[in-house]
DNA sequence: GTAATTTTTTCATTCAGTGAAAAACTATTT
DNA sequence: AAATAGTTTTTCACTGAATGAAAAAATTAC
C-alpha cells in the first residue's frame, strides 16, 4: 500500500490509494488508520495522505544515508567549494546507479533528478565508473541488454561501451558529453573501500561554461579522502 | 519490528531482532526474508540486517524531505557559503524540534546531533523559533511541563521561558548560547508560508570564533528566500 | 438541491500468520 | 579435534486476527 506512492504521486487520497492498489476502500481505510497511527502515513488538510515522518527517520537508519551520504557530505560540500560545480554522489542498486546527494548551490537551476532517481550505468559519468569497476558478471549482463539511448552521444553498442570502460580504467576516472541529459558535461571517479567501489562522486556541469577536466583533481581529492575515512571507520566501527 | 533498529543499533542479528522485539526467533525469521524480499530489510556479509534501500527511497518521497529539504537545500548552501559556519533546518514535531538538515563543511568536525535527532524546544535556537510562532496551545503545554536543565545556561522557568520566547517575537530571530551544548552559540529564524511557521534555519558556531550575530542578515535573508519559494510551489503546485 | 463521489462503520467469514519444536549450521572453548 | 553454546533455518498443526461486502454518513460537484 506504501508503494502506492511515488515520486510522481507523493499524495494521494483513499479512493485514489484503493484504485491504485486494486484493494477495497473499507481496507484501505482500516489499514491507513493503523499506519497514520504509527507514523508511516500522515494527513494534510484535504484529506490527502503521505508518507509519514516514520519512513523518513527509518530512512536515516539505512546504510546508504548513515554510512555514505553522511560521511560523504563534508567532503561533497568542499568539494562543491572548489569547483563551485554540481557535485553528486551516486551508489550502484541492481541494474542502475541511485543518486544519493546531489548539491547545486545557485537557487532556481532547472530540476534535474532527485536525490534517489535511477539513472542508466551506461550512459551517466558515475554509472560508467560504478559499471567500470563493478563485478565482471554485471558488466556481462548490462552490455549483454540492449542499451537504451537518450541522446545522440549515447554509447548504443556492446563494443564502444566495453571500450570505454577499459578507458575509465586506465585513466581512473569518467568522462563523459551529452550522454545521457544533452549540454550535460560530467566527470566521476570511484570510491573504494578494502578494493571494492562502494560509490562513486561526480561532478557535473549544464552549459560547459569551464572545462569541466580541470575539476578532475578535486574530484580525484574527494573521493580518497572519502574513501580513507570509510576505511577508517570500517577498522574501528565494528565487523 | 522495523522499529527494533535505531541510530544506535542500526545493524542487528536475527536473534538480536527477535529479543528487541520479544518475538520468538521462528516468526522474526520469517519476516525478516519477507522484508528483505521487498527491500525494506537488508544484510551484510556477515549476516547482520540493516533497513533496506526502500525505506530510504520512501523517507525521500515524505513532505519533510521532498517539500522542505529539497526546496531549502539551495538556500542553505548559500547561506553556509557566505557565512562559513555550520547552518541547520528543523521542523517541530510534536513538543519536539526535529533536525532536517546540517551542514559543516569542515572536515573532521566533532560529532554533532545528527540529521533526524530530537531535541528540546526550550533550550536550542531552532527551538525556541519554532516553539515562538507555535499554537498557544503547544506553547501552554511546553511550558507546562518540567523544562531539562543541560547546561547552566537552560532556561528551567516558565517565567523567562516565555519572556525568552516574546524577545524572539520582537526580534524576529533568536539567539542561544551555551543553553544545550556548552560552548555552542546558535541564533536561528523562521520560515513562514501562508502566516504560518514551517519550519526554522539556524546558524551555529561552536567556538564562539566570531560573533554569531553578524550572520543575523544572511540567515533572514535565507529564511525569506526560502519561504517565498515554498510560498510560489504551493499557489502553484496544486490543492 | 439533487446527484455523484468519497469516507466511515459494522460484522460474519475464512484463511493467512503464528510459534513450538527440532534440525542444521557456526563460532568458541578446552 | 571434540565438545559446547549460540544462532539460523525448516516444518507444520492450530487458531485468532485480518478481510471485504454492504450500507450509512459525509463531502463535493453540478
Amino acid at each position: 500500500m506504501l508503494g502506492a506512492f511515488s515520486a510522481l504521486t507523493p499524495r494521494l487520497t483513499l479512493s485514489q490509494i484503493s484504485r491504485a492498489t486494486g484493494l477495497p476502500v473499507a481496507t484501505v481505510f482500516r489499514l491507513a488508520g493503523e499506519l497514520e497511527e504509527g507514523g508511516f502515513l500522515q494527513r494534510d488538510a484535504s484529506h490527502f495522505y503521505s508518507l509519514g515522518i516514520k519512513l523518513w527517520e527509518m530512512g536515516l537508519l539505512t546504510p546508504v544515508h548513515g554510512r555514505l551520504r553522511e560521511i560523504a557530505m563534508p567532503f561533497l560540500l568542499n568539494l562543491q567549494y572548489v569547483t563551485h560545480e554540481t557535485v553528486q554522489l551516486a551508489v550502484l542498486d541492481g541494474m542502475d546507479a541511485v543518486y544519493v546527494e546531489k548539491l547545486t548551490s545557485e537557487v532556481g537551476v532547472p530540476i534535474q533528478s532527485r536525490i534517489g532517481a535511477r539513472i542508466p550505468l551506461h550512459a551517466t559519468a558515475v554509472g560508467q565508473v560504478l559499471l567500470a569497476y563493478a563485478e565482471t558478471s554485471l558488466i556481462d549482463d548490462v552490455v549483454g541488454m540492449p542499451l537504451t539511448s537518450y541522446t545522440d552521444e549515447t554509447i548504443t553498442s556492446k563494443r564502444s561501451l566495453l571500450r570505454e570502460l577499459s578507458h575509465v580504467r586506465d585513466r581512473g576516472y569518467a568522462y563523459s558529453a551529452s550522454e545521457y541529459v544533452p549540454g550535460a558535461v560530467a566527470i566521476a571517479a570511484p570510491v573504494f573501500v578494502n578494493g571494492r567501489i562502494e560509490a562513486a562522486c561526480g561532478v557535473v556541469n549544464y552549459d560547459a561554461r569551464t572545462d569541466i577536466e580541470e575539476c578532475s583533481a578535486a574530484l580525484l581529492n574527494a573521493c580518497h579522502g572519502f574513501a580513507a575515512r570509510l576505511e577508517e571507520l570500517k577498522a574501528t566501527g565494528q565487523s
